[in-house]
RNA sequence: CGGGGUGUGGCGCAGUUGGCUAGCGUACUUGCAUGGGGUGCAAGUGGUCGGAAGUUCGAGUCUUCUCACCCCGACCA
């Protein structure tokens, strides 16, 4: 299942893709662009998902669903958010089908023309702020805290399986507030939600930052976003967060009473994170023998494998793997035993290791004579021999830490590939031969962060929050700058 | 959407200037042995060669069209 499997050296996007479809996580479908998740990612992303409604809900939130189709007529009523989206949308025209009059399969019946076209939601914006409309009327309506799971379409050109996808899952934020403080608070708020999530969930460290103009969501005054750096020196959008001011309040003709009596607009955030975490994930952490997965985020946990010769030993051998199984789930870890007999140890071994199951324990005859088991775990990929005395603290300990040496690892690794670039030819020098984060001043123009992508392909990640200020000259242009940005090629 | 590449049992591949019954590895099924890092031996199942049309006595092989996927561009909150 697992062999010919490339290296990340050789070939880090096929061993990306083959990974993903080899370890079950995906695969493409009948549709262009559209992906199946199969159990084992779908698993991974319900984990994601239950970590972080619950960080939603204990920040406030409530979840709702809005509709997939978006009037046609509503997107184009924020002018910003129509220009950044149009060249991806899908649109419904039609409601019915017929038989062809040559009896050859079912066409579109022309009759059944849309008065109104619908968009299938890219993002969901507009149909939102459309119903906001009708439930506010009062500063005591405020704030609204609303979050949905849904699926999201953007036709894009060319797509890979979880990085980005024409059709993908997602949470969307959006929030109405009777000021612009507490808007800009809620915004990063949120952002730090996702920063906490990927850091203690994703073990992916993550820079927080605002995006320049250029990079900004479509609609947004303000995007803040979290950047994590991949295995080959690949910046990945990680998630996003927008104050979107009160530009969808007035397209939409959203306004409250104040307590002094005043009509204002109302101000807005909107904030999201797709399944492309799942690509983050697989990025981030997994090697040359497979998926590695974060204990926290692990359908598996703990995979359990007797060693035996013959049903005698076999039955020995599950009495104990079995006890080991209900101390461990009592503890709240998830245990699989697998005492399929069609598969080899061996090719067991291999075959968890493949799929990231963080903690394997093997016991045979020998273990049940001292009272061990043998334990492998797959970050480091080390063995050890454990008492079965107490063990289920001691696997739990485990995977803490198992947990905690991922996440230092990545930050090992991103800090080693985070330089600074004083002028063109460092920066020049950095992209072509290492890649990752690159700290550079920049003259803060549209045009220059332009300029750059064009000769580099590299962009500006984001401005970090509570950026260090500091004199400097622009890499590009020369003219003064008061800080350093962060630059990287990207997904 | 432009340039390049690949489509042959589930998966990975071979198949010569068109030629006979389309082959190999792996997986699968069965049996026996084996069992602490992808187990060995033996037998067996499985393919309208991506799809359509054409050239030909004859097409996996040649021609045209088409579809899908991969890589590089363009595009990408």
């Amino acid at each position: 299942m697992a062999k010919n499997f490339p290296t990340r050296e050789e070939n880090y996007s096929q061993w990306y893709n083959d990974l993903v479809i080899k370890a079950g996580l995906a695969e493409n479908s009948a549709v262009r662009g559209c992906m199946v998740i199969k159990p084992y990612g779908f698993a991974i992303w319900e984990k994601m998902q239950a970590a972080l409604d619950k960080m939603f809900k204990e920040t406030g939130h409530q979840n709702a669903y809005f509709p997939i189709f978006i009037p046609k007529s509503f997107f184009s009523k924020e002018a910003s958010h129509v220009e950044g989206f149009a060249k991806e949308c899908a649109v419904v025209t039609h409601y019915r089908l017929k038989n062809s009059p040559d009896g050859k399969g079912i066409i579109v019946d022309e009759t059944a023309k849309l008065e109104e076209e619908l968009i299938v939601r890219p993002t969901s914006e507009t149909i939102i702020w459309d119903s906001y409309r009708n439930w506010i009327q009062s500063y005591r309506d405020l704030p609204i805290l609303i979050n949905q799971w849904a699926n999201v379409v953007r036709w894009e050109m060319r797509t890979r399986l979880f990085l980005r996808t024409a059709e993908f899952l997602w949470q969307e934020g959006h929030t109405a507030h009777a000021t612009e403080k507490e808007a800009i608070i809620e915004a990063e708020k949120m952002l730090d939600v996702y920063a906490t999530f990927a850091e203690n969930w994703l073990a992916l460290p993550v820079l927080k930052g605002t995006k320049t103009q250029n990079e900004r969501f479509a609609g947004a005054l303000e995007t803040y976003c979290i950047e994590a750096l991949m295995q080959d020196g690949k910046s990945l959008q990680a998630g996003t967060s927008h104050f979107l001011g009160q530009n969808f309040a007035k397209a939409f003709d959203v306004k409250f009473a104040t307590k002094e009596g005043g009509m204002e607009y109302v101000w807005a955030t909107s904030w999201g994170v797709s399944t492309r975490l799942m690509g983050a994930l697989v990025m981030a952490h997994s090697d040359d023998k497979g998926l590695v997965l974060p204990p926290k985020l692990a359908p598996i946990q703990v995979v359990i494998i007797p060693i035996y010769k013959n049903a005698e030993q076999l039955q020995i051998v599950t009495e104990s793997a079995l006890k080991i199984k209900v101390a461990l789930e009592n503890k709240g870890i998830s245990v699989k035993y697998d005492d399929d007999d069609n598969q080899k140890p061996g090719w067991k071994f291999n075959e968890y290791e493949f799929k990231g199951i963080p903690v394997r324990i093997a016991i045979g005859p020998r273990d049940i004579e001292q009272g061990t088991i043998e334990v492998a775990r797959r970050d480091t990929l080390e063995k050890f021999t454990y008492h079965q005395i107490d063990i289920d603290n001691k696997i739990e300990h485990l995977l803490l830490q198992i947990q905690d040496n991922i996440y230092t690892k990545a930050l090992a690794f991103r800090e080693e590939q985070t330089r600074n670039a004083d002028n063109w030819e460092e920066f020049t020098t950095l992209l072509n031969e290492k890649a990752g984060f690159i700290y550079a001043h920049w003259d803060g123009t549209p045009e220059t962060e332009e300029k750059i992508k064009e000769l580099t392909k590299a962009t500006i990640r984001c401005i970090p929050l509570n950026n260090k200020l500091e004199e400097g000259k622009c890499i590009l242009t020369g003219n003064p700058s008061k800080q350093r940005v962060v630059f990287a090629r990207a997904y």
